[in-house]
RNA sequence: GGGCGCAUAGCUCAGCGGUAGAGCGCUGCUCUUACAAAGCAGAUGUCGGCGGUUCGAAUCCGUCUGUGCCCA
């Protein structure tokens, strides 16, 4: 066995063997109880980066302790269709042989996007085989599969039936590159610096001054709206007004929406380019003028004619200047501007006709699946951001005007028909019907996903078996993308089932300064990279370590270092017990053959089974982390396997119980480290054990072995190596020269200790001509060392008048708060007991202190 | 503009009413027979400022400053 763990040699062929023996293939027909989790179905054209990594590592973890509870786990993978960006992929691909997706036709562009997954799609899903992802494979999905776009032509036309579903004409968010509508969340704004100009409309007294950020929109105002009581403008109301650069004139109407506050109070009309417009506009009957085309050209004739938004801004601008129209100019103007979230142009608010899913009764029934209980978000304080959306969401408008996609199932007949065609239903044929040329919003097919990859609206075996699924594990950035779709379909179609009970929010991952990470940015970081140099557990570690729930998670490449040097560690430390005989055969000896450190730690193994038991249930995957981390390498490395050296070396029937305990407390750490470093663990765990594979072996359980007066003891006993080390290195000894000692140990627990502590400190017999030159009087016990020479009396008289200064002071704080009457009567009983302890340690070390002070030879 | 959150050791973060913690970094000394990707020992903080509540505040309340996120 090797001094150091290479993972690049483990790693591939432990995940093949995984795969091989099915250990991630779940059985519906099983007797056990069922634990699913579904992968948020990562697009088809993306790859894997370290939020994947950290989300995956998490659900990984909790589907491998499930597994290895004894549940028929499942964790399903699989991928979205992602219209925009995968058709903008095949569409780039064309452009560059000189295509358009026109120029070759719906037909060939749908078999030609088809290629193009078969060929470069997917790339997620072989990086998900180098991180460990324990996921079935055969069940693999995809949401343009037969069986998924079965399900979304079900849901359709439910919810077409119900009346959910239904087509109007109103303002959408339009990307003019994309050209299809986009839903609200597919529009992300961010500041930009524009200009806010006030424009003067109409003549003399019946002239208004409006403001805008968008000035071109002026050609299709047909209003100027105030608010019904502001006195300034009461004598405009109704009144006709000049609209500049038009022949036209518009009313002046009056409109409670209006903020009298805001600007000079009166407000420019849109209502075909702007939503608060429209709805004015409806209020107010008002004409819906359309001014340009769906790249963003303008088409009402005049000098602007074919001028394209931004160039038209200017150009409206310096007309109006001309004419002297301009009043005020504010620049620069601090703006929120919404952006494309796929191709980031500037969105265009357009009216125009789109079908949409009434929210209203599907959002409600969401949130109360959460007010009631039955659905829980951990942690508790993300709930309000999902109220909050939830109880104020907008229709949501599920067309695209794209070619990639599930093809709306609505047909037209030739005297206006209006027909839903469902999974298993012929379409209408005859003259003049025709299929709504529109797809389907990729978010619809993926809100059904924790049941249509189950095989529904088939009553599968498996959709019996794995539904409702477990817990959804995604970022809290996109609570509004995966988790309200998914409840709201999955309530909707399931009768009142939520898909979930547990929605566990993470936060998103960030460099080592806390900089968001994203493909843009230069410090993104591909997570294979860390994986070649590092092993895929090191960086499965990194994550888990910093995944505080809801928190960011700060990531950087000297974090995931440290987490390797932690696997090989554990390497080392399984090495050692291996070439010591440790052994995991036959039973654990009763408790009055362990030792002291037998039972102090296997007490503390089993607490800490408890512990990180404990922590699971909660999601507190950094505590969990830290929790194994500490115990493995504090407690397990550093002092229980340096407590073992001298039993084992000495030999005998001691020597055989101890090799069993450590058999025992490795094998249960590497299991419970297994969920979260797979590799290092299995390679490790199936040589110790000679187990078939920590994989399905059994998750451990706290036996509830506890022994507190164990634990005292090697407390004790670190604390007087401890202080020996500390004087050897105050007296300048080399870590590994042995030192002549006489031990004073009666009276203590240390009698059954002098081995270890001799072993631990270095200290050898006291032999003829023994000269004690120094006397460490700790805890009742006394260790005297022969230096053969003169001490740094200096060094120890400083270090010694430290802690008795520090002593002291500990002693006068409490003092003073046991002389407090007031403290005394209003505090709990068992702080005062804490500050007595307290009194007592501290009264005892100034005691002690004064000894050795009084103990060191006169210079 | 509205809402939410965060300010703790050089860095990244835990702790959230009873003596300030971790990892990394830093300073020494060591290749002590599992491991130098290591071991041992050590240093480091008026817990953002100011007020208040309390016997007692990093922890609760108010306020200011700085900073981040979401929504419009």
């Amino acid at each position: 066995m090797p001094t150091q763990y290479t993972p690049a040699q483990v790693e591939g062929p432990l995940y093949e063997r995984w795969v091989e023996r099915g250990y991630f293939t779940a059985d519906a027909k099983s007797e056990k109880p069922p634990y699913t989790i579904v992968i948020p179905p990562p697009n088809v054209t993306g790859s894997l980066h370290l939020g994947h990594a950290f989300q995956h590592t998490l659900m990984d973890a909790l589907v491998r302790r499930k597994r290895m509870q004894g549940y028929e786990a499942l964790w399903l993978p699989g991928m979205d269709h992602a219209g925009i960006a995968t058709q903008n992929k095949v569409e780039q691909q064309l452009a560059e042989e000189g295509l358009s997706r026109h120029d070759i036709g719906r037909e060939a562009f749908v078999e030609r996007t088809w290629q193009w997954k078969q060929e470069y799609g997917g790339r997620i899903l072989g990086q998900m085989k180098r991180l460990g992802d324990g996921v079935d494979w055969s069940r693999e999905r995809f949401t343009m599969d037969e069986g998924l776009s079965a399900a979304v032509l079900t849901i359709f036309k439910q919810l077409f039936e119900d009346g959910l579903i239904y087509r109007a004409e109103r303002i959408i968010n339009w990307c003019p590159r994309c050209l299809t509508a986009l839903s609200d969340i597919e529009v992300e704004h961010e500041d930009r610096d524009g200009e806010l100009v006030s424009i003067r409309y109409g003549e003399g007294d019946d002239s208004i001054v409006v403001a805008t950020t968008r000035a071109e929109t002026m050609l299709g105002d047909t209003a100027v709206a105030v608010h019904p009581e502001d006195e300034r403008y009461a004598h405009l109301i109704g009144r006709q007004i000049k609209l500049p650069l038009t022949d036209r004139t518009i009313p002046v109407v009056a409109d409670e929406h209006v903020d009298p506050e805001f600007g000079t109070g009166a407000v420019k009309v849109t209502p075909a380019h702007d939503p608060n417009d429209f709805e004015i506009g409806r209020r107010h009957d008002l004409p819906n003028l359309t001014i340009m085309d769906e790249r963003g050209v303008i088409t009402v004739h005049g000098p602007f004619l074919g001028l394209d938004r931004f160039e038209a801004r200017s150009a409206v601008v310096g007309a109006l200047r001309e004419q002297g129209r301009i009043v005020a100019e504010k620049r620069p103007y601090v703006h929120a501007v919404g952006h494309c979230s796929r191709c980031h142009t500037v969105v265009e608010p357009r009216l125009s006709m789109q079908w949409w899913v009434k929210v209203a009764p599907l959002a409600e029934a969401a949130g109360d699946a959460v007010r009631d209980g039955r659905v829980q978000i951990h942690p508790k304080e993300l709930e309000r951001r999902y109220f909050d959306w939830v109880d104020n969401m907008h229709d949501w408008c599920i067309s695209r005007q794209l070619w990639w996609g599930h093809r709306i199932p609505i047909w037209y007949g030739p005297d206006g028909e209006v027909v839903c065609v469902g999974p298993d239903e012929k379409p209408p044929t005859g003259e003049g019907w025709r299929q709504d040329e529109d797809v389907l919003d990729t978010w619809f097919s993926s809100g059904l996903w924790p049941f249509s990859t189950l095989g529904w609206p088939e009553q599968t075996p498996d959709l019996a078996k794995f539904y409702p699924t477990d817990v959804l594990l995604t970022g809290h950035d996109i609570i509004f993308f995966w988790v309200a779709r998914m409840m709201m379909f999955g309530l909707y179609a399931m009768d009142g089932q939520a898909p979930f009970h547990t929605i566990a929010l993470t936060g998103l991952v960030r460099d080592e300064f806390g900089k968001k990470m994203s493909k843009s940015n230069p410090n993104a970081v591909d997570p294979l990279d860390w994986m070649d140099a590092y092993g895929a557990d090191a960086v499965r570690y990194t994550l888990a370590k910093g995944a505080n729930p809801g928190a960011d998670v700060p990531i950087g490449e000297d974090w995931v270092q440290g987490s390797r040097n932690f696997c090989n560690k554990i390497w080392n430390a399984t090495r050692f017990a291996l070439m010591n005989g440790a052994t995991v055969s036959g039973p654990l000896p009763a408790a009055e053959q362990l030792s002291a450190a037998d039972r102090w730690i296997l007490s503390r193994l089993n607490a800490t089974v408890a512990e990180v038991d404990g922590l699971y249930e909660d999601y507190q995957f950094a505590k969990l982390a830290d929790a194994l981390f500490h115990f493995s390498w504090d407690e397990v490395f550093d002092w229980y396997v340096e407590l073992t050296k001298p039993v084992l070396m000495a030999g005998g029937p001691a020597a055989d119980v101890t090799r069993r305990v450590l058999g025992e407390v490795l094998d249960v750490t590497l299991r419970l480290l297994h969920p979260i470093t797979p590799f290092v663990t299995e390679a490790l765990w199936t040589t110790l054990t000679g187990g078939e594979s920590v994989v399905v072996a059994a998750w451990p359980a706290d036996s509830g072995f506890r022994d507190a007066a164990a634990e005292k003891e090697i407390e004790l006993l670190q604390q007087v190596v401890t202080e020996v080390r500390r004087f050897r290195t105050e007296q300048g000894l080399k870590p590994g020269q042995k030192v002549a000692a006489q031990l004073s140990l009666e009276g203590t627990s240390l009698v059954a200790h002098e081995g270890a502590l001799r072993s631990l400190a270095r200290l050898t017999m006291a032999e003829e001509g023994f000269h004690a030159t120094a006397t460490l009087p700790i805890a009742g016990a006394t260790v005297a060392l022969d230096l053969s020479g003169a001490i740094d009396v200096e060094a120890e008289r400083k270090r010694l008048g430290k802690d008795l200064a520090a002593a002291e002071k500990e002693l006068a704080q409490a003092q003073a708060k046991l002389g407090n009457e007031a403290f005394l009567a209003k505090a709990a009983e068992a702080a005062i007991d804490k500050i007595r302890g307290r009194l007592a340690k501290a009264t005892e070390d100034i005691e002690r202190l004064t000894a050795q002070l009084a103990a060191l030879p006169t210079a």
